[in-house]
DNA sequence: GGCCAACCCGTACACATGTACTAGTTGCCA
DNA sequence: TGGCAACTAGTACATGTGTACGGGTTGGCC
């Protein structure tokens, strides 16, 4: 059995290793960190038994190469493991064909459950637990209108209006209403008070 | 023996615990989430034999709380476990009194070292290490001038110039030159992406 | 068909932000 | 002692931002 895991961040990689050892004493998990190893592994080598995906890593598009690794990964079962876990990314990525999505918030044996239930067939969605921090701003930023998110998004790269008119190709008016109808929906005061609370937030 | 590591991110916590466990097989790891449970822990039982602490989790102020600690843990070595790693926080953290520093970048292998250094009475700094994306970053910070950090911190936040003078108990002139000089010398165009950059690089 | 939410575009106005100056104080170091 | 960096405070000006309007389209739903 072989299962690739990708992750940029060491640490949490090995966490998650040993949890994986420790379900699958037989498994060899290979550790990725970047999109240039993801990629010369799963050209070099047979496709994997199980990928545990992160969505933020160097060199990945979240929307775009996801997509891409679907299609040439059409068995394997993918699991995303994210910080984020609002409700429009996670919806995006089920009907994209992921096979979970387990937040890294989740404590260890959730996780584990989540894995063993992928391995046999199913679909499973596990949120952090206990006393979750980002969950009321998680309740906040799902009440947004998916432009507003998108906005959002963009707002929390520090890009300005018009920058973010150009990127969405539509008026820097119509940017500024966006921006002004979720700062009042998420009871923030300023731009940079939502750039900052969206990427606390893992929105980048 | 007895070790108590403090984080909020239960994936990390674990990682971080088999790691631990690895190092020294007969010590128990009492795993801590927020403020709460640590105070609670340190006043009911006795000191433990090592700390291993966070620096952002639920409830502690980094500056404040960390001194109040040295102070309560006079004989217990203490290493701070973080995200951030910027010179002029480690700078602060080992003045007053830290045994160590690891980032939480560093490699699962350094860490036991740095670990292991610290019990035999050394005192250490782990960086990340490989490629580390965050490396530009903590140069462009660490070559601020204190104020100027000490605004960025608060522009982080969200809060305006008046907000920040108001705190800082100085003019909103002069916290503009200090946005405009940090901005300048960080090569950022505006103070919403100076937010972003802030909050994703752990300057919260 | 009417209704409504979400999206789009624009104007007008108040206020925040960023830059470019001038200029005084402090403290450090050669 | 002179020089320099950092911090402070202010003015003036251009631009960005946020809100309050009015008014348009689309698509879904009763």
């Amino acid at each position: 059995m072989q299962i690739v895991l990708v992750d940029d961040h060491p640490v949490f990689r090995s966490g998650i290793a040993v949890l994986l050892n420790h379900l699958f004493p037989t498994a060899h998990v290979e550790e990725v960190g970047d999109k240039a190893n993801l990629d010369r592994l799963l050209i070099d080598g047979p496709p994997p038994d199980l990928l545990l995906l992160d969505l933020l890593f160097p060199g990945f598009e979240a929307d775009a190469d996801f997509t891409s690794l679907r299609k040439s990964l059409a068995v394997t079962p993918i699991i995303v493991v994210s910080m984020v876990h609002d409700v429009t990314t996670i919806d995006r990525l089920m009907t994209q064909g992921a096979n979970g999505f387990v937040s890294k918030g989740a404590r260890p044996e959730e996780m584990s459950a989540a894995f063993l239930s992928v391995m046999d067939g199913d679909t499973v969605c596990v949120y952090p637990s206990g006393p979750v921090l980002t969950a009321p701003a998680d309740e906040a930023v799902s009440s947004l209108t998916p432009r507003q998110l998108d906005v959002l998004r963009h707002v929390a790269r520090g890009l300005s209006n018009k920058e973010i008119a150009r990127e969405l190709d539509i008026s820097p008016y119509t940017v500024r209403i966006h921006v002004s109808a979720l700062l009042r929906t998420l009871g923030i005061a300023s731009r940079s008070a939502a750039a900052s609370f969206a990427a606390s937030n893992g929105l980048l």
